[in-house]
DNA sequence: GCGACAG
DNA sequence: ATCTTGTCGC
């Protein structure tokens, strides 16, 4: 049997064992498109879609702008369900990834999970503006983001990336079914009367329902509930003042 | 080959 | 996401 010359082993296939994940993979720079693909593909089994074990008593929402070749995240962490803000963490770091659609959590991840990790408490659920498994590969930011914290995570995006839908009542409450390849993977939900729906998906270790009830009550009048509408603010101010 | 496409 | 003032609507 004759050996290739050269023994050529691209990173995606000598794939991190899981718990190495993070360090080989979402913070390794240089990562190509495909590599990060392959990541999903043999993350994707440890997404679990089960109901919450126990009524959150800490939600937390984490969002990231990008100053000039940065990026900057913010998580928020409130009490539930008064929704008190208790905590709020920042972490910056170098641009490593590009945005790829279908690849986000590459882009966002590493900054967002460093966030969350220096919350003084450990959220009983994480809210993330994004998918969760209504993605191509069933593994979106939030889903990405829950394996690796090993925490519940929620999905909320605010538009579409995969999947079909009705359009949803016009009032706050209104749902519909996001479906792909014959799955229900999320709820396109109207927040509030009349704005644009949210594409809600569970992330990990919380199912359809649940993240939809959370996200409804986690919503106070705007459209985005309250984790990730703070989060996002919080996230643009901190980018203004470095310019 | 032609669209679609989280943030 | 980001570049950007005023402006239409509830």
């Amino acid at each position: 049997m004759t050996q290739p010359a050269k023994n050529k082993k691209t990173k995606a296939d000598s794939l991190p064992v899981p718990e190495e994940f993070f360090l080989q993979g979402v913070e390794a720079p240089g990562l190509t498109a495909a590599e990060a693909r392959a990541i999903q593909r043999a993350m994707k089994d440890r997404v679990r879609v089960v109901p919450l074990e126990a009524k959150p008593r800490l939600v937390a929402g984490a969002d990231a702008a990008f100053p000039d070749g940065e990026v900057l995240a913010v998580a928020c962490l409130f009490t539930y369900p008064e929704l008190e803000l208790v905590d709020m963490q920042t972490a910056v770091m170098k641009l490593a990834f590009p945005y790829v659609p279908g690849l986000l959590s590459f882009r966002e991840g590493p900054a967002v999970i460093r966030a969350v990790r220096k919350l003084k408490e450990r959220p009983d659920v994480l809210i993330l503006d994004g998918q969760g498994i209504a993605h191509p590969q069933m593994i979106g930011i939030a889903s990405h983001v829950g394996v690796l914290l090993d925490m519940p995570t929620v999905g909320c995006a605010k538009s579409r990336l995969v999947g079909e839908f009705l359009e949803p009542g016009r009032q706050r409450g209104s749902a519909s079914a996001l479906e792909y390849k014959g799955q229900v993977v999320g709820t396109v939900l109207r927040s509030k009367d009349g704005v644009r729906p949210l594409f809600v998906s569970p992330g990990h270790l919380v199912d359809i329902q649940d993240s939809v009830d959370l996200v409804l009550s986690c919503s106070k009048g705007f459209r985005l509930p309250e984790p990730t509408r703070v989060a996002d603010l919080e996230t643009k101010k901190l980018k203004k003042k470095k310019s």
